[in-house]
DNA sequence: GATGAATGAGATTTCATTCAT
DNA sequence: TATGAATGAAATCTCATTCAT
């Protein structure tokens, strides 16, 4: 008997994600996302039961997958900022190196794609960076202002980074990463 | 486009970028369009090539009415921070509210719909925001980084402010878009 | 400005009813209803929401029809079984003349595709010949039976003569249809 | 159709009626006939070669489980019209409990699945029904009526009777059935 | 034999565009 | 110019059938 393959899911989503990057959330068909992944466009339907599906369970997998990543290494006994500096690190290599999914995430913001129910689950992920922030704050580092603002802003950085990187076609040298983690602590800190 | 009746190129924007913030970029329809904007699917095609042209030309002229009014009131002989001030309120007035160009723009950006020849013309318009960097670190008020690295990040700012003042569904105060001046200039000064 | 034709629902039903009656209600297309009526396969869609509405449009529209025409000539005045026998032979004559649509009703009963909705509407149209069959109980000619009963029997050998008569390939004769009435007045007959 | 569980095929029978009777012929699939039998999808395919030979083969099995029973109690030698009643109870009671059956059967009728050769065999299995009837018309019982057209008269009154009684949930009163026999009877009697 | 994932042809439906009015 | 019905290519989705296990 063939058992349903966990490795296709993953090639669907990353077919999904190189076709979005190139083409656009509009534009992008079932069709493409088959052949570019190696498979019939009826196997698609075998681990999804439509297009919304698709791209809501990809949408929730890029986030998890920024979010887990991001606090690899990350100790509360270590002081704020080398930990802060660590999860902003996490988060600008993970989008430098999964550009697809900042691209994809973008985009998925004012689609109709994307229920609100998955919305909802995608907020939830984003308590521990709200912890980060309040924790900066308690030790007076962080200016006290509304932690979601700066959350946004600091993220907002990341990505313009990230963007900006890419299409310059150049690759992101250390003084630049310092400069730009520089930027974003002058910004926040108190 | 054919200029016989341009309040309707109007109708026929003001329609694309409100259906656009509801729906995304992708799940616009020509019929959506000529719905929304009270005329007849047929007429789009009197003042529009095609659906290609009617996203380009309205790329275009989101980008020139935000360039457009970022300078009002901006005087060379004004001192740096003042003016830069001056640009950065007029862009996040202008951005408040105009947010479904934000969207409509952010959107854009991976589209297949923009040709080549439209995002040149874009950057063409960033020049004159280019300069005004440029000023600040030649005063040496701004760091001396990647103009366009500066800048991005600016925008960025101002952008993230714009989508989360949105979605929170708070009006802006005086006290917040203050702070977030001070984070935005804390972050660029030299 | 071109206009809705409604000439072209006629030619819809016709071609669908044609395509039933020759292979079932199963393996009807929407491709060749439109190749059929000679139209494009979109245009259905210019008048029918979808193949739901398409199907349950004929079902009542078929049903309309055949109720439209079974009275006519039936006047309360006439004898009981004079009125009875113009009615029989009303019904009969359409059912000969319309014999898709004899196939199409079959065929629908059991179909996922009519609504309940539409189903009660259908119930509705029947009421005149509950109100025939009450009129002969009444005076005394046919039998004090469940009324529905005794219409489903009479409809049900209209039915199968019909359908007797159309495979056989044979036309029917003056004497077949004199016969079957007086088979059917026989059973009804108090 | 290889015969390794003939229990199987019961199973599979089964299921298609159920369903056929829920959905119409139009709408089931072979995955949902799979399903409702309990077993793979690919299963079907032991011990059908298609989804045209289990219709095929289950119209034939339908047909001949109907006219098996019909003529149980039934001889020669007992007085025509207690025979007749006979077989006239059979084939109702019959048809009562396998209502699923009745449905089924008259699906088909117009239906592309059945092939010439099945429905010739069911043709040849009405002979004892012709066979009884002619007797009827040799004792001068019966109406000298085309013999094809008294019979589906008779089998007309049946089914519709069972439809009638199926729909409106009742439970058919030994009175109902007996005035029903006297329509058919009266209907047919010399 | 039994399974159910995989397939791809074909069905339904959508939608940018055309065109008769 | 303005209209919106008509078009048909292309998208989404279904499902009978196959095939690896």
């Amino acid at each position: 008997m063939k058992l349903k393959d966990d490795r296709k899911v993953e090639l669907i989503f990353e077919a999904a994600l190189k076709l979005v990057a190139k083409k656009g959330l509009s534009g992008i068909t079932m069709g493409d996302i088959s052949r570019e992944a190696g498979i019939a466009t009826g196997t698609l339907y075998v681990y999804f039961t439509g297009k919304d599906e698709l791209i809501n369970a990809l949408f929730a997998a890029s986030r998890a997958n920024s979010v887990q990543v991001a606090f690899r290494g990350y100790e509360l006994t270590t002081p704020f900022k080398l930990g802060f500096r660590t999860v902003w690190m996490n988060i600008l290599r993970y989008k430098l190196q999964h550009f697809e999914e900042v691209v994809f995430l973008e985009q998925c913001y004012h689609s109709p794609y994307i229920t609100e129910e998955t919305r909802e689950k995608a907020r939830e992920l984003a308590v521990p960076f709200f912890d980060l922030i309040e924790r900066g704050q308690q030790e007076m580092l962080i200016k006290t202002a509304d932690t979601g603002l700066l959350l946004t802003f600091m993220m907002g950085a990341i990505n313009e980074l990230v963007k900006q990187t890419h299409y310059s076609n150049e690759t992101l040298s250390k003084k630049k990463i310092d400069l730009t983690f520089d930027l974003c602590w002058d910004a926040l800190k108190a």
